[in-house]
DNA sequence: ATCTTTGTTAACCAAATGGTTAAACCATAA
DNA sequence: TTATGGTTTAACCATTTGGTTAACAAAGAT
């Protein structure tokens, strides 16, 4: 209540309350109400600072792919060794996604409902290709550091391994009958055993 | 045109609609009128047979749950050793969701919406549990047929291998930049590619 | 033939929802 | 003090949407 009528960031609230929403309910479930209500704000505001509810949403979509994109420029453009980029990449992941938990499924379920927003998004940064690591591993393999594997291929599983798991939570817990707890320890647990997994299979 | 009037299996008609409509765009993002566009029908006729929305799209997510379990059973309640269940699940998996491509998404996007549905699915038929899977792991470990790994760490391994491609696709296809077609030859070649690289990593 | 049950349709309805508007508000520069 | 310009609000609007209704048509039962 008390509140002044003064522009203390009211653009920044709308947005964190937009992400919060968005990322809960995805573009289709999100109300505009409901984004105003967290944002503790009148919904008319929602179209001052932001047009649309289309727009408000590109707002909240580009934002979150822009914390995604990063993590994943660790396994395409670093400078260290393949073993490194999978033992700093599985071991980083699970503790940013404790900080973002809706964002892989957000991010994954946009993208299908829409795969036209990836075009858009590889536009405005400059954005990062696989070759640097398909070349690297070529590269390791020529060396006899590791087994024969694409670099493709690899990437896939490196990711699979990592983000499945915070995509299909419920699925997973429901299989395994584990509640929150029982899932954090085993994600936890996950921090080394995925690498080790990984490298156990390509090292020679 | 030139509709009879007479109940030729229009409760099916509708159901393959819904499926389709609702797999594509989800509970929210589906409406009821295309429903009924698709299965060419009025719209009253979806009320008539499945009450509400919600009741339709509860058919349809069971009916999707259904082909999904016995996949996973597979790998859980099957009488063969890991290393051919590995095999096995991930040679099937591919031509599988060729058939269903929308299907691995859908069930993951509406558990993530509503975690309850597990449960509900859970009571109707006798639901599969981790248990066996998990003691045969550990017998092979013991017997030094596997290097040792927690039977739950490698359940997760290989359904993420196996399905997160499918759930990701419009991620994957961007930072490796395919089209349908590579994408599509990609998956081919992880038909055999992926249970290598597990058996690779667990065999001692 | 006629009655009854089941299936089908067009028209309709109330609620929800994204978006607009016009007036009020308030800090500040003139 | 007052004019100005961005900011905020309550009320409003048009459209969409899930759902209902009443009339009607087709078979089967009597």
């Amino acid at each position: 209540m008390a509140k002044t009528k003064i522009n203390q960031d009211t653009e920044g609230q709308i947005l964190n309350a937009a992400e919060k929403v968005f990322q809960k309910k995805g573009m289709d479930g999100a109300r505009m109400q409901e984004i105003a209500d967290e944002a503790d704000i009148n919904k008319a505001m929602l179209h001052y600072y932001y047009r649309s509810k289309q727009l408000l949403f590109e707002a909240v979509f580009a934002n979150a792919f822009s914390l995604l994109a990063p993590q994943l420029n660790k396994i395409i453009n670093d400078d260290s060794s393949v073993e490194e980029k999978i033992k700093n990449f599985t071991n980083n992941h699970i503790s940013f996604i404790a900080k973002h938990p809706y964002l892989p499924n957000f991010i994954i379920q946009e993208l299908n409902r829409n795969p036209k927003f990836f075009e858009q998004i590889q536009k405005n940064a400059g954005f990062p290709s696989l070759e640097k690591f398909k070349t690297q591993v070529a590269a390791e393999v020529e060396k006899g550091i590791l087994k024969p594997i694409a670099g493709e291929q690899l990437f896939i599983n490196i990711i699979s391994l990592n983000i499945f798991p915070f995509v299909a939570t419920p699925l997973i817990k429901g299989f395994l009958k584990l509640d929150d707890k029982g899932f954090k320890k085993l994600m936890e647990q996950r921090k080394t055993e995925v690498s080790e997994f990984i490298i156990n299979s390509i090292k020679k």
